[in-house]
DNA sequence: ACAGAAGTGTCATTTAAGTGTCATAGTTCG
DNA sequence: CGAACTATGACACTTAAATGACACTTCTGT
């Protein structure tokens, strides 16, 4: 499963070396040169990080961080700003304002795919091919396998998808929608309810061997693992 | 509860120095010269981050940090390199190492302690100030979790927004009306002596374990937490 | 290509949990 | 004491989630 980028810079000739580069890395890229249309496709989108201008068009690259952050969709997805200057004061401010990395212009492709990766590997630890730990079910991303108590388990691949999006986000309560665009696509038609039924499904296969139920109902509001 | 650091420096008057400001800002510090004696204290404390400095005695920072990754009660554990050299080269290969930010020396404490949070805030976000607190109540929004004193307690979906909008406005007092915009919506026809019952249930919920009253009656006025 | 197995999405139904209202009992304060 | 509030228990009602069944699709091995 490839990462998703979504990438906020207004200058083309950047743009265009950024989106060949990470499409050279095996990512999906996004792109966009405009802050407010940058609000709206990761809202919708949900990327899995962002990389964003510090000066673009409309609104600053910092408030356009800043937003991203309130937003509940967006408020966990790692960002990493480019920015020219290189004075401390901006460098800090971009990080309270929850940026997780920055990148001073001049900077080569190759450092920034770095940092990417850096970034990647804490928040999406599947994307860069490491097992999912929680409580004890582990899950191997690249092997595609699960064990619970170190016993092999089976799941179907919708099962599994699902798992994986949880394991991703230990103890956070996942929607419903949530979880029809994460683990079935942005653009798929699914009913809600279907989310339940293959939730009981993930359960069923997790308690095969008698263990206690990882998943949390949470009334009105979705489903959380651990 | 504090994030629990653990700083590998051999330079004495540098290592102080970051003991004083991070512990300054409510971190628990643990503090090692030597970097085998670094991998034994990570392996038995876990703490929540590492700073590691580069050059160390006995072994390199980054064969300390590539140890680290490999053994898996410190896998997880985000690590900040700090570097004397500034060459790109460098860079990638400490995050290609596993580690999760470098710092260039000299740096100031403000910039590390910024790139510390930053980092927190994606490996573990409760420690970062997400959940609220209110004596010995805490509430999480993102996992839908309160705890009282350290035990769980299960609130209903209406409890639960209830909670919330008192632990976001502590001390104040919030009248019926305001109770009910603020927890049913703006828009809804809703007895005001349903507030009652409902405060009451959250009450219940909350002195399950046998605490006193958080929740305080304002004759004439509604309530207020804390 | 084909049969059988495995997996998936939807719906109707059952089960459970949570909620709003009211009547009544209890408090507080002048 | 009595007026004004607030607490509480009971109950009917709403809303939400779990479940079982079933038709349909996708795999798998031959």
């Amino acid at each position: 499963m490839a990462a998703r980028l979504l990438i906020v810079e207004d200058d083309p000739a950047l743009a265009e070396l950024l989106i060949w580069h990470f499409e050279a890395e095996g990512y999906e890229v996004r792109h966009t040169a405009d802050g407010e249309e940058a609000l709206l496709l990761a809202a919708e989108e949900t990327p899995d990080a962002i990389i964003l201008d510090w000066m673009i068009e409309n609104i600053s690259g910092i408030e356009v961080c800043r937003r991203l952050r309130r937003v509940s969709e967006t408020s966990a997805v790692p960002i990493i700003m480019l920015t020219a200057r290189g004075e401390e004061e901006d460098r800090i401010r971009g990080l309270d304002t929850g940026a997780d990395d920055y990148v001073t212009k001049p900077f080569s492709p190759r450092e920034l795919i770095a940092r990417l990766a850096a970034v990647l590997r804490r928040s999406r630890p599947a994307l860069v091919g490491k097992t999912l730990k929680v409580e004890d079910i582990e899950l191997d991303p690249t092997a595609h396998r699960v064990r619970r108590g170190g016993v092999e388990i089976n799941l179907g691949p919708t099962e599994f998808r699902m798992l994986q999006h949880f394991m991703e986000r230990p103890g956070r309560v996942l929607t419903r929608g949530q979880l029809v665009t994460g683990v079935w696509g942005n653009d798929s038609d699914i009913e809600e309810r279907t989310v339940d039924v293959q939730i009981k499904r993930l359960r069923a296969a997790l308690n095969i061997g008698g263990g206690k139920d990882v998943i949390r109902t949470v009334r009105s509001a979705g489903y959380s693992l651990g």
